[in-house]
DNA sequence: CATTATAACGACATTAATGTCGTTTATCAA
DNA sequence: TTGATAAACGACATTAATGTCGTTATAATG
């Protein structure tokens, strides 16, 4: 529709792309989305689609990135210390990744977890992955060890290893959601004892 | 090679198709790996295969048919209550799923959670799955119970809760896993915490 | 040994997804 | 207005996996 350039028209329609396939991923998941999917939803043809993304991999990956910029920002606030309670930060952040399989639910985790685990044979989306789980190590340890030395957590345990805990329970519920309905999951209560556990060890309270 | 049945013999090449079909799928994962993979690997042809199972999905399930069983005999054990000491128990029943992924480390663990998320917009594989995590947390449940019952654990919270938070954490180490090598996940450590955890909320020593 | 039932085989038709490429067409600039 | 540019298009060749089916060959049986 819209030969020879424009510039922003053309980052306009990269958006519209993506947004569209961002919704397709969420429905079909990303082993089972075709690009032919993206190319309905997004309503671009074959060839348009592949001026702008490699093939479906370099889409979904684009995606992704969008929200790692989320989280870089995030830990760049934490490291610039303008945080009252590391305790509710790190709530906060908790709940920010898990509030997209809680809630009203049609988020991108569960592609997320096919996309890496589907991958995980292919040093590219390996390295890909382990830099995502790093990311989110470095975020939480980063609460979690300002919290120690500001004296608001018990420094009792690593922060290192309590970070990857709280990656390997998200990961775990969001997994286990995939599977469950939300009312089979009884994931409020679990999100409790989680938060119970992270108490414990963090000595809050 | 061998035609006109002969019972055993049957059930022997069936055997050895499962065998190397679990070891294929372990190498190339549930999504990327084929019927031809699978051909290849047990010796045996197209048509051959196709008439010991339906297709790929066929195949996989009967493989996790194996341990579910396997899980089921663990749920008898602890039912008719030949059980010392339910801590122990605990443990052990982690770590054998545990042991999968964390060991030497050639499980079908990551496997399963693809055949899982991978399939969650299946009616049919949504109810298989959801049947495997139900299994999982009645034996879990079932041991803490009895734990609380016979005094050995404190009762402050609820077995069914604790026993769905020990399903995530172990499938999130999992899925964790299967994007980190051993070195860089400090699966011990990680395991280590919560079995602290386990001891705190449980109340034992 | 001859017969028969059937396991095992592999070629084949079908389906589906991928990425490419030559053509068309709308916009921008002169 | 017009010509150059490149976005958008969709047909096409390619690749790969699936499940079927008619044929072959062999182990059991009498």
């Amino acid at each position: 529709m819209s030969p020879k350039v424009s510039k922003e028209h053309k980052e306009q329609r990269r958006a519209n792309i993506l947004n569209a396939a961002k919704d397709v991923f969420i429905e079909h998941g990303y082993e089972h989305t075709t690009m032919k999917h993206i190319m309905d939803a997004a309503n671009v043809s074959r060839g348009g689609l592949y001026q702008y993304f490699l093939n479906k991999e370099d889409v979904f990956e684009t995606i992704l990135e969008e929200d790692l910029q989320l989280n870089l920002n995030e830990l760049e606030e934490v490291l610039r210390e303008k945080v009252h309670s590391h305790w509710d930060l790190l709530l906060e952040t908790i709940y920010g990744e898990e509030r997209q399989p809680n809630d009203d639910m049609n988020s991108l985790a569960p592609s997320k977890l096919e996309f890496f685990i589907t991958g995980r044979n292919d040093k590219r989306r390996r390295e890909f992955g382990k830099a995502r789980y790093y990311n989110g190590l470095k975020l939480y340890s980063a609460i979690i060890e300002q919290g120690q030395q500001k004296g608001e957590f018990c420094t009792k345990f690593d922060s290192d290893i309590i970070a990857r805990s709280i990656i390997a329970f998200i990961d775990g519920l969001a997994f286990d959601h995939s599977i469950l309905p939300k009312e089979d999951l009884k994931m409020k209560q679990q999100s409790a004892l989680f938060r119970d556990y992270l108490k414990t060890i963090l000595g809050v309270e």
